[in-house]
DNA sequence: GTACGGTCTTGATATGAATCAATAGCGGAT
DNA sequence: ATCCGCTATTGATTCATATCAAGACCGTAC
């Protein structure tokens, strides 16, 4: 009996690190021109998710890390109890599922936050290649640090300022991101809800609300819907520092 | 004229992973017995510290990676204006030093909680072990991954959970990284003062004294200044899940 | 032993942000 | 174009925890 005809997958397209644009973003900014090929080797580029749509769920099989080619990803952690914390988001030329490293599951569920178009890095490619390329693993080790740093950061945020402080924080790390990539850094749409913002500082939604118009009120940013405007980002700063002033 | 004579430097012990109690926590773990002589090679071992004495600091070359081996170590970052997260507590067979990996300086301070020997790992002796050992690296990113979600889970703590909450979650870990160790999961002496505990779970000292009696008085445990015994551990685990409940 | 500095506890009060409640705005579906 | 549901804003009230203040405890040095 003839087997069933497979067609052949078409092959997801071979990446072209050489060509993108966010390459001194992503990995390949950590490894020589001639070693990118053996990057683009393991790379699997061009997936497209809607927004809402999951990239991967917390407790599954952890097989690949993403890089965000375009588009905006938001990462979260779901405990026992159903309780969301949103521990991140991801922005073009960023790594996400750096957490889940070296573990059998995914330890967060990551979720398009708009049309999102992703690069994929297989793990078990990845960890061989790491192994195989000194500079690649220390930017890996590096990219990792960073994550946990970022988070540390998050948690001093958390527990030691104000509503104002956190979303004054939140708004100047998005507008160094926009920076990095060549856009506007006073000019841009946040590509997540009040809500998840919320969620993420800790705070409760009307809080955020309320801050956004205190500081509009204040000519500091300028603000309808998710259009965002920093009109003084030394003032933005200086809300950041506060509490420095106050405990000096 | 004749060269100062410079006695040859006792070199730091060889370290004896092969007898370590820890090895089934620490590095060893990850790695076969024939090639635990390659991390020996490695290893630097005995340092000692005092209560107090800093193991490393913020803003200094990042050199090494750390393993707790006895005592009990706290990390913490200071921000521009001089205000201090604590970021982690560090028990025996655990690896100090993570969230700096792949930068130049450290991204923390440790200082040791009591008296307290480490067993040094030079960052770039390792980095270049675990391009050899596939398992070690494997295991490096296990471990920074860890990291990363005990970060995120503290995140989470810090924004949605009470001050009962927050110290009950606490207790339990502490408890149960002593039970790893084969030593009681119910009585035994926090190594940090009330005033770490309070500043690593965004709480104020008085708001930790005042939960510590609260859960005396309950006859959750019984405490007398850093000696703990936990008498009702089902009813920290129920606290730490009250939220839940309530949000169920 | 006594004195001292730091850590810890306890009480009274103040406050920032949560919660509750209602309305407004906006985007997608029909 | 209109309706509907979701997201966002705004106001009134409540509450957990910070802050302020005072005293107790405990180990260490003299």
């Amino acid at each position: 009996m003839a087997q069933p005809i497979r067609l052949r997958q078409v092959s997801p397209l071979k990446a072209s690190c050489h060509q993108c644009s966010l390459s001194n973003l992503c990995l390949p900014l950590a490894i020589e021109e001639n070693e990118l090929d053996r990057l683009e080797d393991i790379v699997q580029q061009g997936r497209i998710f809607n927004r809402g749509e999951h990239i991967f769920d917390q407790s599954t099989p952890f097989r690949s890390c993403f890089a965000v080619k375009s588009g905006a990803i938001k990462t979260s952690i779901i405990s026992e109890n159903g309780e969301e914390q949103v521990t991140g988001f991801f922005m073009p030329g960023e790594l996400v599922g750096l957490d889940s490293m070296g573990s059998k599951n995914y330890a967060c569920t990551a979720k398009a936050l708009e049309r999102t178009s992703v690069c994929e890095f297989p793990i078990d490619k990845l960890e061989e290649l790491t192994g195989k390329l000194p500079d690649l693993q220390h930017h890996m080790y590096h990219l990792m640090s960073q994550e946990i740093q970022g988070s540390h950061q998050l948690a001093m945020l958390l527990s030691k300022n104000t509503a104002e402080e956190r979303i004054a924080a939140l708004l100047l790390s998005l507008s160094s991101r926009f920076q990095r990539r060549r856009m506007s850094g006073t000019n841009f749409s946040l590509p997540m809800a009040r809500n998840d913002i919320a969620n993420f500082l800790g705070l409760a939604v009307e809080t955020v609300s309320r801050v956004f118009t205190r500081f509009q009120n204040q000519g500091i940013i300028s603000a309808r819907g998710r259009e965002v405007e920093l009109l003084d980002v030394e003032a933005l700063q200086t809300v950041t520092r506060e509490f420095a002033r106050q405990n000096a």
